[in-house]
DNA sequence: GAGTGGTCTAGACCACGAG
DNA sequence: TCGTGGTCTAGACCACTCT
């Protein structure tokens, strides 16, 4: 019996009223992190449909022992990844799938920490010279100034992907070509305790010159994709300029956008 | 006298102390935001330095005759925008310049918004089609099922830029050909009631065809950057799918990205 | 040790959307 | 009208950083 009260229910709260969720209050993890991540491992397991769902935040709130900010904190969280929606009146949704999948807007992150994956990085030069104009511009050094220039060939299944020309401001850090393949060039800056914070890409395409094509075993005049970033670190400090060659046969930059609300 | 404290002073706690935020209790608007708008303001404005500052959050919110959390609600927006930073033990400081600007990671709202501005758009095709493979795919449609085709040519200054062919599922919304070129495809959405709330992105690069050199204006062989997206309502209905191809002489994509802490 | 942000609580009232 | 999320309050304790 009362079988219209539970079509009721199982629609407006789901498969989450018998999931249990494990809460340490020992943890350092914060609590509505903790219960994020389970959230978010429900959600992508399928544990938690797509349609419709999610209880209203107070009966959660309650039945998790959480008051309703800490609820809301891992419910906003969530949300601001896309993977829920909140409509006033109706309740919290889980997106309609399809979108999630571990792309992220990354190609910062792809560039910099990719190396010692499965792709090969080849430091190619490696000196002190003076800054060209562009570059002191956007390090905010002198004109001319020194400036620590690092050119890398990245390859993939032995065959060459890119050509990585970088400028770092002088002292920034140690750099150690072994390592610099090795690991890349974004971690040895986080273990010099340098945070990025924030960057400025420029993404283009151009012809490719013979010196290029040659180097990338492409034909002269290929079509080649280009990057220009310029990374801050978490004072405002730029503490890299990079000029990017991709092989666009072999690469492209891809991305989720998340809209505004 | 007392130049000692005064300069700590001015370090720790700067303009904020003397500027006087109008908060309307009355108005629609939360309390949160209308902090946040006069801090961005105050920040994009020059009154509010780059280094150091922005007292500790307790005794902003007394000045303010505000709640601790409303305060950070407040501040915790303009951190994810990256305008500011916090470190435990130090302070809420404003980043230090350079990186803000008007750009945002837009390219979806620029191409499906710019048109109108200034740039003009012409539509060359416009009808309902079979939808090929992939484009089923994208849109979750049956393959061959119907799709609405839309060929755009884009133009600023008077000279191409890009090519636009988009395909969207058919019903999605009433497409007037006059106000498409006018209003531009997104804004018609937005005013159908749709929307938008992601959007995957693939950027690459070629050579042109001869068929789009022709249209292009460029040499057969120049190379294009090339665009692919799939854009999703807030139900995670695809509602679009978009492969355009730009003039890599006159057209890059440029945004800003934010490092998750 | 002092001061900062980070987390958490237990309530409250309001605005909007659905029926 | 009722249920939902949206906003807001007034406290509390902890963890971290700097001195």
């Amino acid at each position: 019996m009362a079988k219209i009260g539970d079509r009721a229910r199982a629609v407006t709260e789901p498969a989450l009223s018998s999931m249990d969720f494990a809460l340490d209050r020992g943890s350092p993890v914060p609590l509505y992190h903790q219960l994020a991540q389970q959230l978010e491992a429900a959600i992508t397991h399928g544990d938690l449909t797509p349609g419709n769902l999610l209880g209203n935040e107070v009966d959660l709130s309650v039945r998790l022992g959480l008051s309703r900010p800490t609820v809301r904190q891992a419910i906003q969280s969530l949300v601001d990844k896309g993977l829920l929606v909140r409509r006033r009146g109706v309740g919290t949704q889980v997106v309609h799938s399809q979108v999630r999948r571990p792309l992220e807007l990354s190609s910062l992150y792809d560039d910099l920490e990719a190396a010692g994956q499965g792709p090969s990085t080849q430091v190619a030069r490696h000196e002190t010279v003076p800054a060209p104009p562009g570059v002191a511009a956007a390090l905010g050094l002198p004109e001319g100034g020194e400036t620590v220039l690092l050119e890398r060939l990245r390859r993939t299944h032995g065959r060459p992907v890119a050509l990585l020309c970088n400028y770092l401001p002088p002292d920034l850090l140690e750099l150690d070509d072994a390592r610099l393949e090795s690991t890349g060039l974004y971690r040895m800056m986080r273990a010099a305790g340098i945070t990025l914070h924030s960057a400025r890409q420029t993404v283009g395409a151009r012809s490719a010159t013979a010196g290029e094509a040659s180097r990338l075993d492409e034909k002269e005049g290929a079509a080649l994709l280009t990057m220009h970033r310029t990374a801050y670190d978490d004072t405002g400090r730029a503490v890299e300029y990079a000029s990017h060659v991709y092989r666009a046969s072999r690469y492209s930059f891809d991305f989720q956008l998340l809209v505004r609300s």
